[in-house]
DNA sequence: CATGCCGTGATACAGATGTACCATGCGAAT
DNA sequence: ATTCGCATGGTACATCTGTATCACGGCATG
């Protein structure tokens, strides 16, 4: 049916005006007036496809958590044909820094999102561990796969290493939003510790 | 004069009040009302004291980050004496992690600001990048004298390492608030990468 | 042709928010 | 004793926010 495809379309349109206003002005303007002009529609509609604006977050962070997923997807195939762990370990964490528009806009929606998640423990627990947790997982894979090529020293703990690795990048991210330095910068700093890891 | 003095400590105790409510609720909900309930007086009082809601931010803001400071040389006070670099380079770190109640209320008040300040440019500017760079330099200063007392492999970049530590403990503070491990999981990470590296 | 549902618009409403204004008490200085 | 400045209280005001309500046109189905 025609109009089920238009309503999909228009949620869309209204959600990724939200994730503009977030990655541009912060969540705290994204108010459902804001969004609405940003979406070019009235505030009406914004409420008739999203009951509540509560909804309409909830929404659009699915769309940007998508969005995230899509991006790593795109790096992992550009990583080669068989990639090998470590191309795989570095295409994924280099795709999360904030070194081009794309990921600096992700980046940024999601600090947006995650200091308002911080006080709602109920929106924590369901979107909080998820990515991360997932994340880290495939890291440690990668690192134990790396081990059985003689890529990695045995010696390294996959899961602690993994942990470090992921934490490393959004620390790095987060210096890299606050203008502590440019992306460039924090890529070198990522690629010289995936070196000594590597290369020991 | 007695005057100035309580001028200073009513502003103490209404900014106190305001990072009260930015630790447990979330910025958003410090409205100048909810600042003067927490603190126990009139919102007219909130008003005289600080003569805008952007003044009374920047004033908390500034008071957090001395409390950081007070933690910080309270750790490296506990460091030993005389303290080795790696202990120095230990405490500084562990103390930003979010193991106990009072660097949790710290890094989740950080939190706060953070999302508020990236979209304000100016602001960041101002107190962005400041604490952050000093907290690397200091870093590296302890790394390069580790290396000349021989706990620490030359090989390293003390910058470049530094500052892969600075991102690292920020990560993991980033991972316990968002409940996908507690603080002891990450001081344990933590400490396993610097064991990893000073013992390179 | 009539009916009724769906998308859309305009607007109303209640509450919150930052700030401004007026008033009052109180201690000190003239 | 009067005046003056500071600390404090109460409250008004304009604006913004999320949500609810009323209204209208079009289109399909009976």
């Amino acid at each position: 049916m025609n109009a089920k495809v238009e309503h999909e379309e228009r949620r869309r349109q209204i959600a990724e005006a939200l994730l503009r206003i977030a990655d541009t002005q912060g969540l705290q303007s994204a108010s459902m007036r804001a969004v609405a002009a940003e979406a070019g529609v009235s505030l009406r509609l914004v409420q008739y496809y999203f009951e509540t604006k509560e909804g309409l977050l909830l929404d659009a962070l699915a769309r940007l958590g998508a969005q995230l997923q899509d991006r790593m997807a795109r790096w992992i195939a550009a990583a080669g044909s068989p990639p090998t762990p470590r191309a795989l370990v570095t295409a994924v964490l280099a795709c999360i820094l904030p070194t081009d528009a794309e990921s600096r806009r992700i980046a940024r929606t999601y600090t947006a999102y995650y200091a308002l998640v911080l006080n709602d423990p109920e929106a924590l627990a369901k979107h909080g561990t998820g990515q991360a947790d997932l994340l880290e997982s495939f890291l440690a894979e990668q690192l134990r796969a790396a081990q059985r090529d003689g890529g990695l020293s045995p010696a390294r703990d996959p899961r602690i290493t993994a942990a470090g690795l992921a934490a490393l990048v959004n620390g790095l991210g987060q210096s890299v939003l606050g203008g502590q330095r440019d992306g460039e910068a924090a890529l070198a700093i990522l690629t010289h510790h995936l070196d000594e890891l590597f290369d020991a």
